[in-house]
DNA sequence: AACGTTGTATACCTACCGGTATAGTTACCT
DNA sequence: AGGTAACTATACCGGTAGGTATACAACGTT
């Protein structure tokens, strides 16, 4: 893990990740994220180093936060595996309640073309995760072939954070589960 | 329709378009689609008023050029309604080999995070285009209760688009369609 | 009592952004 | 021949971007 970060820092961090999230990365400057949080350019600069790094630390962030949010909500609302499995799908519909510009790590790719970009391995770590998140729990549930249905059930996840940004389907995350449990009992 | 382009106007907006596809809406300036189109600003400026609106031409264009190609594709490669519903998936593989950087509009909407910009239209336009063109093939197709179907089809479209652009699954496409037909025959 | 860390305050730098102004040129239309 | 639309060339504008420099005030540690 990286070294802790003073108090000026994290108030600097949660800022950025507010406003990297639902504004935009590149819209954002790193002046108005220092004014937010009460904090000198100085101060940022002294903490991050860069734009790209504060931007590399916000996706760090959130990736640990998902998890740790998804493992949780997984726990706390399913007994059986193939529960945990579908559980997965009203984590993500609860998560895009507070989260309506849909996935962050989508977001942020369409921002930063350039693959040597700081922020890029966070992005492939939180897909990656993720993926061998639905796997490690079709395996558990017995699924025949777990590794070809955790991959659909990727697609379909994917499928519908986009789909719930652009406000086109009112219940794709409804749609998305009930679709999860046909490919899941069809295999 | 707008008014026709001048061919002056027409070099701008390839230029923007492949610019804005490949390297982001944010991180490309006017000055350089002025100079790779070989114009100068001021006729970038009478041509389309303002960036915004380069940028909201831009999708539109892009969007035209995706239905008259999908259609184009799902025509020569099958013949009966059920065919055409499997061939959007892979007309979608086919045209992301020279898009790699996913999906334009999801990219867009990404770094337009105001409602208010002239691009929102297109977008959405698009987005309710390809779930009404996929509900009128499983319709056709015969599929019983066509719009559920539909909308799973499009979460799965957008989920393949979503991760061929990270790159992490290899094979989404064939993923998605192989899920779709289970999706088409379960119903 | 001295010190490194963490922080503030402020001013400054270069570079580029989107957009405008002015003047002059080519070419087609009738 | 005259006019208009399309276009080039160049210079300029205010604003803001990311990033740096300097000076100074708390602070807990040893």
């Amino acid at each position: 893990m990286s070294t802790r970060l003073t108090p000026a820092g994290a108030r600097v961090l949660d800022v950025a990740s507010e406003l990297f999230y639902s504004e935009g990365i590149n819209t954002v400057g790193v002046e108005g994220i220092a004014r937010m949080a009460g904090v000198t350019k100085k101060t940022l600069y002294d903490c991050f180093g860069s734009k790209d790094e504060l931007i590399a630390a916000y996706l760090r962030g959130r990736d640990e936060r998902w998890r740790g949010w998804l493992i949780d909500f997984v726990e706390r609302h399913a007994t059986t595996p193939r529960q945990r499995l579908l559980a997965t799908f009203d984590a993500l519909a609860q998560w895009q309640r507070n989260n309506p510009r849909g996935c962050g790590f989508v977001n942020a790719l369409a921002e930063l073309p350039s693959t040597a970009h700081p922020g890029h391995a966070a992005i492939a770590a939180h897909k990656r995760w993720m993926l061998d998140y639905l796997r490690q729990l079709t395996v558990a549930a017995g699924v025949s072939d777990a590794e070809t249905v955790a991959r659909r059930l990727f697609l379909l996840q994917e499928g519908a954070l986009a789909a719930t940004t652009g406000e086109l389907l009112s219940d794709s995350q409804q749609q998305a589960k009930s679709a999860a449990m046909v490919l899941i009992d069809s295999s």
